[in-house]
RNA sequence: GGUCUCGUAGCUCAGCUGGAUAGAGCAACUGCCUUCUAAGCAGUAGGUCACUGGUUCGAAUCCAGUCGGGAUCACCA
């Protein structure tokens, strides 16, 4: 049953009867704290249509609600708030349909579909803090539209090609000797990345040279022969230059080996690539439709524009005058044969950093103005910048957090933490490492996605390792926690049926607040994915861990002899374990057995 | 400068489709392990919700302005 529905019909009948009038929007909101009741209807804006003065109108309901509703045992009326209590009987139902109910924690497939794109890191430098923000969001918006029955697919766009792939080429060419992943024993990643920055360095103290030979800054930067090398690449590259191809996908082959063994710890997937250097000519093609259609405009010097002053925007170049393209190209190219390739999706998310809202306002113009529908169900997940104490991170002042590295740090934390608890004593070495595993990592993201996504936020190396209070853990811990008492039902064979659950009554508070919050468990998934916010599934888990662990602390369930009772909060825990590990798998974060 | 965005406790964040005395965690201080796991629980202390004005029964929440932070405004991606 849907308590809330049921309850907003019978307060509907109420204003029927009582003043022979029906109101559109009901505020019904969770009762705060200091006063009895769960549910509270606001009656101040029914005073106008009751004609009776807000106190007056709540008590009139209540007692109606009392003698013909069958949800509402008691009320009262706080200035002009009517606070309803429901009958135990009634939270009985409402638990046993949850208790009962198959699909709680994955709804039944609804027939659509979407995509999620996410991740789209640079080859050519390795991923960071910021990427997986970028990753934990795009997985958890996926997750999230899973969870409430939709088909989704987690894709995302390699920039596999252009000038900043040619930067490493060249300097590895300088100075590599022929280097490789195993020769060297970095990842592949690192190294490729070791080359880039090896190639700004280079580039640098070119350019400082040739302008204290008289050369202005422009001049230098592009005179700078490591400068010239990259752009010979370039060339070469696209002129289907066997040697440069051959260099490009040995070192592109180094890039991905060493992201995908980021992203198996990270422990996100993608169903499809896409790689620029597959899409760049499919954008390309469009844009010249575009051009014959009247959509673009050529310019005399041959670069190709769209103009979006009459939309409030600016004018934007789509292909260079030399016929290449450009960063737009290639997204209009990418988001083209996605349709094609899933037609049946009917949007498209993008997890980009919000530094990007232009360029997507600018792609979702474009797309609309040449015509495609699905323009319209494309979103940007904008999300906010990670910071340091010391500001934003720079990889030139190598103040960048690695991804790999923080993974590491937080996973010994956790096996160091494990062992002070003295927890490790009858773990086997192989326990301790997975479960410093899941206890770092979900740490890590619980971390990064209980901020609301489009917020910028805050990172402290120092302080930002911690395993309780509101973090992930805290909620693993919640959840190894009901499973011992699980292991210890089950051991003294507690069965459970059922009916006999419907029959419970006196309930305390903290159970009936926890059957209401778990009972609100598919409204905060709507609005999870309605807002694209993990931050609100992360939220929601704690609240419900801390209000079980209040119930753990309060009640000792073994202690209980009625055993219909025993039987009840047996159930009861079970519940609160499953949903705690559904909304914890929908972080991506695993809960494990025993901690 | 234009556009967008943020400003809540010492710190990190909730709350924002207007509702009751603004909530957590961390840090500080006090208690609680012979009972299901103390990575926990209970409590104390900590606030001019940046500022000013407006809208109304009611504003942290909506609107306008001011101040302060950030992003963006490339034939880079």
């Amino acid at each position: 049953m849907n308590l809330d529905l049921s309850l907003r019909t019978e307060i509907q009948k109420a204003l029927s009867t009582l003043f022979n009038q029906s109101v559109e929007q009901l505020q019904l909101q969770p009762t705060n704290d200091e006063f009895e009741g769960s549910h509270t209807l606001v009656c101040f804006p029914l005073a106008k249509m009751s004609k009776k003065g807000p106190e007056e109108t709540g008590k009139l309901i209540g007692e109606y609600l009392q003698a013909n509703s069958g949800l509402v045992s008691k009320f009262n009326v706080v200035k002009g708030f009517l606070n309803l209590t429901i009958s135990d009987s009634v939270w009985a139902n409402v638990f046993t349909a949850i208790y009962t109910d198959e699909s709680f924690n994955q709804l039944p497939s609804n027939g659509r579909e979407m995509m999620v794109e996410y991740s789209s890191p640079n080859t050519n430098k390795p991923l960071h803090l910021g990427h997986l923000r970028n990753n934990f969001l795009g997985y958890s918006v996926a997750e999230i539209y899973k969870a409430l029955g939709y088909t989704v697919h987690k894709v995302q766009i390699i920039n596999d090609r252009g000038i900043h792939i040619c930067k490493s080429m060249a300097a590895w060419q300088l100075f590599g000797n022929g280097e490789t992943p195993q020769s060297t024993g970095l990842k592949g990643d690192k190294l490729v990345g070791k080359y880039y920055v090896e190639f700004d360095k280079y580039f640098k103290v070119q350019i400082a040279e040739l302008e204290a030979k008289g050369l202005t800054k422009e001049e230098a930067e592009k005179q700078a022969p490591i400068m010239q090398g990259a752009v010979a690449l370039l060339l070469k590259w696209e002129a289907n230059d066997q040697a440069t191809v051959e260099l490009w996908k040995a070192m592109n082959g180094w890039v991905y080996a060493g992201f995908d063994a980021t992203y198996k710890r990270m422990g996100v997937d993608f169903e499809k690539l896409y790689y620029e250097s597959n899409t760049y000519l499919l954008g390309k093609e469009e844009v010249l439709k575009g051009v014959e259609g009247g959509v673009f405009y050529k310019k005399e010097d041959g670069s190709v524009w769209v103009d979006l002053t009459s939309d409030g925007l600016d004018q934007k170049v789509l292909l260079r005058s030399d016929g290449t393209s450009v960063y737009m190209t290639q997204d209009i190219g990418t988001a083209i044969l996605r349709f094609r390739d899933f037609p049946k999706i009917e949007g498209q998310v993008y997890t980009v950093g919000n530094e990007q809202e232009y360029h997507f306002k600018v792609l979702f113009l474009i797309l609309k103005k040449l015509r495609y529908a699905f323009a319209e169900k494309c979103y940007h997940l904008s999300y906010g910048m990670v910071d340091l104490p010391s500001g934003k991170m720079k990889s030139r002042e190598g103040t960048v957090v690695d991804a790999d590295d923080l993974m590491e740090e937080m996973v010994l934390e956790a096996e160091k933490q494990t062992r002070e608890l003295g927890k490790i004593d009858e773990m086997t070495d192989a326990d301790v490492k997975s479960l410093s595993e899941m206890v770092g990592l979900g740490a890590l993201k619980f971390f990064l996605l209980k901020v609301d996504p489009k917020k910028r936020m805050m990172f402290d190396p120092n302080e930002s390792i911690q395993l309780q209070g509101h973090t992930g853990p805290f909620i693993q811990y919640t959840h190894a926690r009901i499973k011992a008492i699980l292991r210890k039902a089950s051991s003294i064979n507690v069965n459970i049926d059922a009916a006999d659950l419907k029959n419970i009554s006196l309930l305390e508070p903290i159970e009936r607040e926890i059957i209401f919050r778990i009972n609100d468990y598919h409204n905060k998934l709507q609005e999870a994915a309605r807002e694209y916010s993990p931050a609100v599934i992360s939220n929601y888990a704690y609240e419900l861990a801390k209000e079980y662990n209040q119930f753990y602390q309060a009640i000792p369930i073994f202690n209980e002899s009625d055993p219909a009772k025993l039987k009840f909060r047996i159930a009861f825990s079970k519940v609160v374990a499953d949903v705690l590990k559904g909304s914890m798998k929908l972080l991506g974060i695993s809960v494990p057995e025993k901690m």
